[in-house]
DNA sequence: TTAAGTGTACTAGATGTTCTAGTACACTTA
DNA sequence: TAAGTGTACTAGAACATCTAGTACACTTAA
């Protein structure tokens, strides 16, 4: 099972798939060029409307992580063309927190330490 | 006008009033024991249905932002009640975000001087 | 006591989003 | 040609959001 779903959470099922298959392309797991499940496959596996899956394809071809070949199916882009934005995305984001951290009297030297933990951790690298 | 609506965000429109005030609260612009524009003047300076300020204003006492007098208003709560759940919050978020930063491979030294830039900016400390 | 201002709790309805269900068509490959 | 693929529709159910209006209990000040 490529994803899964949360009936738990409350954002939509399309924006789940798109985002839990966006973090295996970006985190490799997908790797460039390669096949991904077809709309109808997808929905039979996870027991949703084909439909809700070419939401989400629809959406991720958009950002530009998949590509699309009629009558072939969809495949994971190369990495070029996703990697600036997203990396843009998620340096906001970082900024974005660490502003937020900053108000709340939160001190560089913790979030230095807590910054250099997350990396001494090897093993989810890459 | 102490929170302001913007209509093209696609989230709903008491969402973005809880999350300003919520910020409002934390960066110290709103003190503690203050007291809050009521739902009925809320409503009257947004333009909007009173029911959506007194949804927010629901989900910041549910938070521990705020608190309620019945016939009086709605007061800002001590920091005390809320601190310290939004520094977990907040701290999961910088977690989340470097980890992905580190998947992508970005230099963890990238990070630390993004990180001191944010803090030499003097001006809007707490 | 009264009036104004306050939070709160309803009902009803409009609107938009999400999701399902079904159908149809054009394309590619074996 | 047949199977598998993406794509584009329509229709409707279910739900969330927002508005509109009403009503009631409470607090404060005149």
């Amino acid at each position: 099972m490529l994803v899964n779903i949360d009936y738990q959470d409350k954002r939509p099922i399309y924006e789940q798939i798109t985002e839990k298959l966006q973090n295996l392309i970006v985190k490799g797991v997908l790797s460039e060029n390669e096949k991904i499940p077809s709309v109808r496959n997808m929905a039979i596996e996870l027991s949703i409307n084909a439909n809700t899956i070419q939401r989400a394809y629809q959406e991720l071809e958009r950002e530009g992580y998949i590509y699309t070949v009629k009558g072939r199916g969809n495949f994971v882009s190369p990495k070029d063309d996703w990697k600036e934005d997203k990396l843009r995305h998620v340096l906001g984001d970082f900024t974005k927190t660490v502003t937020q951290l900053k108000h709340m009297g939160v001190d560089a030297d913790t979030l230095h330490k807590q910054l250099d933990e997350i990396y001494e951790k090897e093993g989810d690298k890459q």
